[in-house]
DNA sequence: GCGATATTTTGACACTGTCAAGATTGATTG
DNA sequence: CAATCAATCTTGACAGTGTCAAAATATCGC
């Protein structure tokens, strides 16, 4: 059986996980995974080095973990906003999401490079529970864009699925140009953003 | 003075230096940056782990002499596809170079991460040399959508800068997603990149 | 209280990057 | 040609990493 009662302090530590999951995600938001080592984490956390092995079978488990509550975040975002504004008209919704999307790559960027960065994909093997989520994220943007394009916010000679990707693959690329550091201001955030926007919705143009 | 005559073999080794950097990218051409560990490195050459600290103040160093070289190669890509195809329509040439473009990233795939990502750029620090390579790449990314906008093969309502940032972004988001094994189908690439040219040359679709 | 089970610890191993000091070699100069 | 000097290479060492095996400890069901 599972522990079942999380909340009340078990077994030596009380609620090791959590804390594991909680300390090791401040970690990476200081100093990237790199900076993440299993040895210094239990230090941290105050127990011994082997310790955290026994709630996270390594440490891809463990940055799996913390990838997967970033999709959560990003997938809640995305509800959000689609339910909330839905007096606005669609294509300022969509801006809006962009912005916010980008702003919160930016805000967590190392958890950012970890949902999508190699250190998982890679090198290690996404966990099921992770693989299962950032599927179902993208089947929520593939049907937001399949709604924008019904309405014809978005024109497209193209299928649904590939719109999907190419657009999601334009807001990922200026993410990871933010957060590697190459396009290094971010001042020109907002207007790249715009720019961006601005060749997805095309008729919005074209009036 | 700086070595004169580096063609012939000279003190022990013989030229250890491009010994070095050839192997060191094939041996991350085979498994990754996360493969390639000095010490295995001086081993495969057949020097002692030491020796290569001699010719490359670091890892670090070592890794951008690697970018470097592939920098050129986009570069070389570049110019020659932007000179040899000066009969063809500008907006096939385009094309062309995007899907060249995605198939080299794809075909140099660890050295492409290596370029941009975060081993370098963000953990490491880049060496002067790799950062005016990459810079003057841009600069010739830059100088070709300038020319695009102004043959209006490319109509955008914003700067020329944002817009090459931004075209570039999306170019390169695809090229992670391809690489990162999140779009694992290597068979949708020329669909996707079909699909963006698309977006990004608007007028296409309008006429 | 007892035994089973979950949890934690200690010890160990193979690996990593890289620094310091010494050994070897090649080129240069007298 | 011999001696000097600098470039090059090697050996030894250190702190750090992930993680496995075995031993120790705590908690829970009975």
């Amino acid at each position: 059986m599972k522990p079942t009662a999380p909340l009340q302090h078990n077994y030596h530590h009380g609620d090791l996980y959590q804390s594991l999951l909680l300390t090791a995600t401040e970690m990476i938001a200081e100093g990237g995974t790199e900076s993440l080592s299993m040895r210094k984490l239990a230090d941290r956390v105050g127990v011994s080095r082997t310790a955290p092995y026994h709630h996270f079978k390594d440490k891809n488990a463990l940055l799996c973990a913390i990838a997967e509550q970033g999709f959560e975040r990003v997938e809640t975002l995305l509800q959000e906003v689609r339910t909330s504004a839905s007096s606005a008209p669609l294509a300022t919704t969509f801006t809006q999401y962009v912005h916010t999307y980008i702003a919160l790559a930016y805000q967590h960027r190392e958890q950012y490079d970890l949902m999508f960065g190699r250190e998982i994909w890679r090198n290690g093997t996404p966990t099921n529970s992770l693989l299962e989520r950032s599927r179902q994220h993208f089947k929520s943007w593939l049907s937001w864009i399949e709604q924008l394009c019904q309405q014809n916010v978005i024109q497209t000679g193209d299928s649904v699925l590939r719109t999907a990707q190419v657009y999601w693959a334009t807001l990922h690329g200026l993410c990871r140009l933010l957060n590697d550091g190459i396009y290094t201001e971010q001042s020109q955030l907002e207007e790249m953003a715009n720019t961006a926007v601005n060749m997805m919705l095309k008729h919005q143009t074209a009036v």
